[in-house]
RNA sequence: GCCAGUGUAGCUCAAUGGUAGAGCGGCUGCCUUGUAAGCAGUAGGUUGCGGGUUCGAGCCCCGCCGCUGGCUCCA
């Protein structure tokens, strides 16, 4: 048998008998290697573990740990759960079953609706096929063979992704008496699977397309070892701990009545949160040039019509009719911007033109998509539009990206920054485009921000910038994305007057640094899991009485206080030390000030912090003086 | 909107189709409190809403609403 060269990630070259497996190969680098393997990248292309390799190539060994290894793993899982619900549930039908991110989907059509508490049966059955260890092999076949096969199965959803194949990349995996359509790769067998859970079951279209049947779509995840899937439950523990749907109630910021679905009801410190930020987003775009502006939240349709919204939006938007007239509540504020930008001529020199809005918007979204702050019909977002000659793209985009990360960085989020650029439908031209584009990555070149780059997923009106945040927990969230539109201008006629007389377009900016102050909020409570940093608090400073004879001298400390502009209050209920001292940590407050006799002879506060502990008596306007100073830094804890 | 689940006191949860309960929280009183829950008492409910089955419904059936997990959508 001929020979083969086998290039190792190292450099170093292995000669091998043309047939020889990349298993085989682990097992003559190392018994721990080929123990960790799962499948092997062969010329970079992830592949099973046992194919063999017939050419040379350049040969990585795939361990369970790496991304390619984990992703393998879960779909095998994938793999596993349908066959025990096969097994379970006959005449269960299989669609698709892929690894997204840390978890993996099966969509079946099964005769039975499944709740979590078949979880366990179909988690016991998955178990037994792991200890029956079978051999995931896998084959390839002829297209009308496979649709004889699945045709004979009684498998719809197959034989249709089969309509989409061509001959000779058809392949099947077989584990026992289970067989999937499937381009693989997967573990070499069952018994590879060590680790897994099956976590929520969802309905999901047939093909994401909400006129085909729906599925029952089961979640579950896997790992390599038993320690790090009880890690990862408990990160969705943590998790569930911080969700802003509990903890925002609890800590009396916001809550939710059915009679305004999809509407936050703010409550006095939450609307303090929500002032503080908004105040702080007024402070950078007042110092950047930005005018902030209020217009109307009810227009006649025709605004909306010349927009574009009628056309495009419409089913999003909250309409109603008076006297025979057609109105709308906004759902955005460009189109009003638009006619006040137009009510004067506009020279070059007046360019950028900035403005500012905070106002309410509303969008009719569906009843099944509201989920707490982080999706509503009535929000406000930190909304502004930028007017600019197509020569200070660069510019305004590179003061955008200054303010994102000033905003960012003083509340300790991590983002990531996509570019999406010209889709297949676009308006304009293509030169206009390529300028638009250059000016994006310039700014963001200048700005020194890594990007990544979204081929065609810009909007058909203008190139985009979206903005990701990585929270605490390491999940990611977008926020606000920066758009340049060139149809907006265009639709209103908007103009400005050029060094040489003539009349010439402006470019639109659309930005938000937020987004939505509501979702933002959502997103800080997780974030900090309701601990917010002390200018962010709502309650910064409580004072706590050790009894009712110091209860003048708390409110003498609070007043000093609240003079050097803390939020402070005083617990003056009649209950233990160690009673006030829990809910004050349980309400997140940032300072807990006892007082007692010795405090009251002296002048001083006993300084407890809610993560640092007891920070031992200081002099009351020393404290004030230092927490003030910690306000106006903004610092993070 | 679609599929599934779910809805009992402010919160967390009990109650084989047979008189709706507990803990926490609230309020009142006692204790006079020193760094994560003192003691006692007390109020609080047309069991989401509307129909139906039944001698009898929190529980079973139908419709509606909210919420949850997803899908779809997201200028």
């Amino acid at each position: 048998m001929a020979a083969i060269n086998v290039t190792l990630p190292d450099g170093s070259v292995k000669q091998v008998p043309q047939g020889t497996t990349p298993y085989e190969i682990a097992e003559q680098i190392g018994p721990k290697l080929a123990k960790a393997a799962v499948a092997a990248k062969v010329d970079g292309k992830v592949t099973d573990l046992k194919r063999p390799l017939d050419r040379d190539v350049a040969l990585e060994i795939v361990t369970v740990d790496s991304p390619e290894g984990l992703e393998v793993l879960r779909h095998s899982t994938a793999h596993l759960m349908a066959q025990a619900i096969r097994r379970l549930y006959p005449g269960t039908k299989l669609a698709i079953g892929p690894v997204v991110g840390e978890r993996f989907y099966y969509d079946i059509d099964c005769p039975k609706s499944l709740t979590v508490e078949d979880f366990p049966a179909i988690e016991a059955e998955m178990a037994k096929i792991v200890k029956e260890n079978w051999e995931i092999r896998r084959e390839e076949i002829s297209k009308a063979d496979a649709e004889a096969l699945f045709r004979e199965m009684d498998e719809p959803f197959k034989l249709e992704i089969l309509e989409g194949l061509q001959d000779g990349e058809i392949s099947l995996y077989r584990q026992g008496e289970f067989v999937d359509l499937c381009r693989g790769p997967h573990v070499p067998t069952t018994g590879y699977i060590k680790a897994f859970k099956l976590l929520s079951v969802a309905g999901a279209y047939w093909r994401g397309d909400s006129s085909r049947p729906m599925l029952q779509r089961i979640y579950g995840t896997a790992f390599p070892k038993q320690s790090e899937l009880e890690a990862y439950l408990q990160r969705l523990e943590e998790a569930a701990r911080r969700d802003h749907r509990r903890l925002g109630p609890a800590l009396g910021l916001f809550s939710f009545h059915e009679e305004s679905p999809g509407f936050a009801y703010w409550h006095p410190k939450g609307q303090i949160l929500y002032r503080t930020l908004e105040n702080f987003s007024r402070e950078l775009q007042e110092a950047r040039g930005y005018q902030e502006v209020a217009t109307p939240w009810i227009s006649r349709s025709q605004l909306w019509e010349q927009s574009g919204h009628w056309e495009h939006y419409r089913e999003n938007m909250f309409r109603m009719e008076y006297e025979g007239e057609s109105l709308a509540v906004k759902p955005m504020n460009c189109p009003n911007h638009c006619l006040m930008y137009k009510e004067q001529t506009r020279s070059y020199r007046d360019l950028p033109i900035r403005f500012a809005e905070y106002g309410p918007l509303s969008r009719y979204e569906l009843s099944g998509t509201l989920h707490g702050l982080m999706r509503v019909r009535g929000f406000h977002q930190d909304d502004a539009h930028l007017y600019v000659r197509e020569d200070q793209i660069e510019q305004e985009i590179f003061g955008v990206l200054e303010l994102f990360d000033v905003v960012y960085s003083t509340l300790g989020l991590k983002y990531s920054i996509k570019l999406s650029t010209r889709p297949e439908k676009f308006l304009g031209t293509v030169e206009t485009w390529d300028r638009a584009e250059q000016a994006l990555m310039r700014a963001l070149e200048k700005a020194g921000r890594p990007y990544e780059i979204n081929p065609g997923d810009g909007a058909f009106y203008g190139p985009k910038l979206d903005i990701y945040v990585t929270d605490a927990l390491e999940r990611v969230w977008q926020c606000a994305t920066v758009q340049l539109d060139y149809q907006l201008p265009e639709r209103f006629d908007l103009t400005y007057v050029d060094a040489d007389g003539s009349h010439k377009r402006p470019v639109m900016i659309h930005r938000a640094i937020f987004g939505s102050l509501e979702r933002f909020i959502g997103i800080l409570v997780e974030h900090f899991a309701g601990a917010f940093p002390t200018w962010l608090a709502p309650v910064q400073a409580r004072v706590i009485p050790v009894g009712i004879n110091y209860f003048e001298y708390a409110y003498g400390v609070a007043e000093k206080l609240k003079r050097m502009g803390i939020r402070v209050e005083v617990d003056s209920r009649n209950e233990k030390v160690g009673y006030k001292i829990r809910d004050a940590q349980l309400q997140k407050i940032p300072y807990m000030l006892v007082v007692g006799e010795k405090e009251a002879a002296s002048g001083t506060v006993a300084v407890r912090h809610r993560s640092r502990g007891d920070l031992g008596a200081q002099d009351v306007e020393a404290f004030g003086r230092a927490v003030a100073d910690e306000i106006a830094r903004r610092a993070l804890d």
